[in-house]
RNA sequence: GUCCCCAUCGUCUAGCCCGGUCCAGGACAUCGGCCUUUCACGCCGACGACACCGGUUCAAAUCCGGUUGGGGACGCCA
């Protein structure tokens, strides 16, 4: 990632072929997975065209805006692998880029001076809503021709006949009425632009070229379209994505469980599982469910970007990320593991042990919390029986099986799941039980509990010191019982 | 209230643009079976959808209209 933060490029001369597009988080909050997705078409979309991609940082509401959020945002995106060629740029460091731009619109006559007050214009507004008729602005200053002065909001001029139509990749063309707009506000009363006047000047300065983001921006398209052509300027492409619903189908909140990026690493997930889940989320090649990072660039296009809003739940998150976890190497495990494993405070081992352990748990665990917690016998030496197990399973008929398994066990010279599993099998024969008779009584002394991988697998992982002690042990306490 | 968008299994979706090959395909979840030293993995199978009503057509999930439902926007928030 490569941070460059300087405010002066709109004189800048792009070239007219290259994508350009942007992902502009207002810091409010943490990235949340609706933000996630919206960041990764983006990144997707840049990428597939050879294009940039730049991170920028919407913080025109100074109240709402916090140096943590930032910071929230920009460790999720991060850890998400989604690395930005420009930025983070701040607006709050472009504020005389937009005046500039709004001297402009002034001069032209496309923007005017207004003095109404905030309570003066919330009184009209729900007047207007209690007669059915829509809140718009009045234009009460319209004509005024008032000057700059404090308290005086700058707005655009909105033309109040004709039609705007957005030609939308994802949507197709929208066509909306002139006269259902409004003057808005593009300077408030403090000099900083809004949403609406900001992003424009920036995409336009910044030469973005597609301009990929939720479907609750679609009303506010022709309003930006409009200012494009006040300042004569070529129009962005612009592609609307469906947004992220809840199970309740109402759109994702904290109501509805963890929302965040940071949540689902939290939660053991990881970022490639993540990502292939998000990316499912109204884009798709045919029948294909799982794709790498590379697959995902050269398959992705925004054509195929569906209409339709979808609903997150974790179920599938969850099958991607067992998927990730079974294909992912031991080693790699290893490091993604270590973190929820110091959490546990378990003592240290060497990563060739806790990567034998971990290939052992692959198959069977679907985020890095269940993997952390199910090592736990590996990485505990006084580990404790599950009481029902132990009342099951350690019970005084076995005593003389695990004695006869702790001497036929000492004389082996390789000690490997080859090796183990004759011992085991002569055993059965010769006692004319099944395999697995033994087996679970051993797996309670091993593991302490019913559910393990294969036993021969924890063996050889754990050496024949720790197996012969850990036998010992539940030897010890079948006779006690 | 006004404007805008959307509508295929419980969920994510393929198919829709270029009607017939779709009594609608895949995946997750669920259920059943197989495998098996436990739990998983894996494999096999089952359940399960074109929101509704009209129209166009020899033929509609696919085209058109309406209804219903859901969502969004209407801020000196983004």
């Amino acid at each position: 990632m490569t941070g460059r933060p300087h405010a002066g490029f709109h004189r800048r001369v792009f070239r007219m072929e290259q994508v350009i597009t942007r992902f502009p988080p207002s810091p409010t909050g943490a990235l949340h997975i609706g933000g996630a997705r919206t960041a990764l078409f983006n990144w997707l979309f840049a990428r597939s065209r050879g294009g940039k991609f730049i991170l920028r940082i919407e913080d025109t509401d100074i109240e709402r805006s916090t140096e943590e959020s930032v910071k929230a945002i920009i460790d999720a995106m991060e850890w998400l692998e989604l690395s930005w060629d420009e930025g983070p740029y701040f607006q709050t460091h472009r504020l005389a880029v937009y005046r500039e731009y709004a001297e402009k619109l002034l001069g032209s006559g496309h923007a005017y001076w207004c003095e109404c007050s905030g309570e003066e214009l919330e009184k009209r507004r729900n007047a207007a809503l209690a007669e059915g008729r829509k809140p718009k602005y009045d234009g009460t200053c319209r004509s005024k021709g008032l000057d700059r002065a404090p308290n005086r909001v700058l707005r655009f001029r909105t033309p109040q006949t004709g039609t705007t139509i957005l030609k939308d990749i994802i949507k197709g063309p929208i066509e909306f009425e002139n006269s259902e707009l409004d003057d808005l506000v593009i300077l408030k009363s403090d000099g900083v632009p809004t949403y609406n006047f900001a992003v424009v000047i920036d995409d336009l300065t910044m030469g973005i070229t597609h301009v990929i983001r939720g479907d609750d921006h679609v009303n506010n398209t022709p309003r930006q379209i409009l200012i494009y052509k006040a300042l004569g300027a070529k129009l962005p492409q612009f592609g609307h994505v469906p947004m992220i619903h809840g199970e309740d189908r109402s759109p994702l909140s904290k109501r509805h469980g963890a929302t965040s990026v940071m949540e689902y690493k939290r939660m053991g997930f990881i970022p490639e599982a993540l990502l292939n889940c998000l990316v499912r989320l109204g884009w798709s090649h045919g029948d294909q469910e799982i794709f790498s990072r590379q697959e995902l660039i050269e398959k992705f296009s925004l054509e195929t970007v569906g209409k339709s809003p979808s609903i997150f739940t974790m179920e599938k998150l969850l099958w991607l990320n067992a998927h990730y976890i079974k294909e992912n190497s031991p080693q790699e495990l290893t490091r993604l593991l270590k973190p929820f494993l110091a959490e546990r405070n378990y003592p240290e081992k060497p990563d060739h042990f806790l990567a034998a352990a971990i290939h052992t748990l692959q198959p069977r665990t679907h985020t890095l919390v269940e993997m952390a917690d199910a090592m736990r016998f590996y990485m505990v030496d006084g580990i404790e029986f599950e009481p029902e197990a132990a009342a099951k399973f350690l019970t005084a008929d076995m005593s003389g099986v695990f004695s006869g398994l702790i001497s036929e066990l000492s004389k082996l010279e390789t000690f490997d799941e080859a090796s183990l599993e004759p011992v085991f099998r002569n055993t059965a024969q010769d006692l004319k039980v099944k395999l697995g008779k033994i087996a679970q009584p051993v797996r309670v002394a091993l593991t302490g509990g019913t559910k393990s991988p294969g036993l021969f697998e924890i063996m050889e992982v754990l050496g024949k010191e720790a197996v012969i002690e850990r036998l010992q042990k539940g030897l010890k306490y079948i006779e006690t019982v």
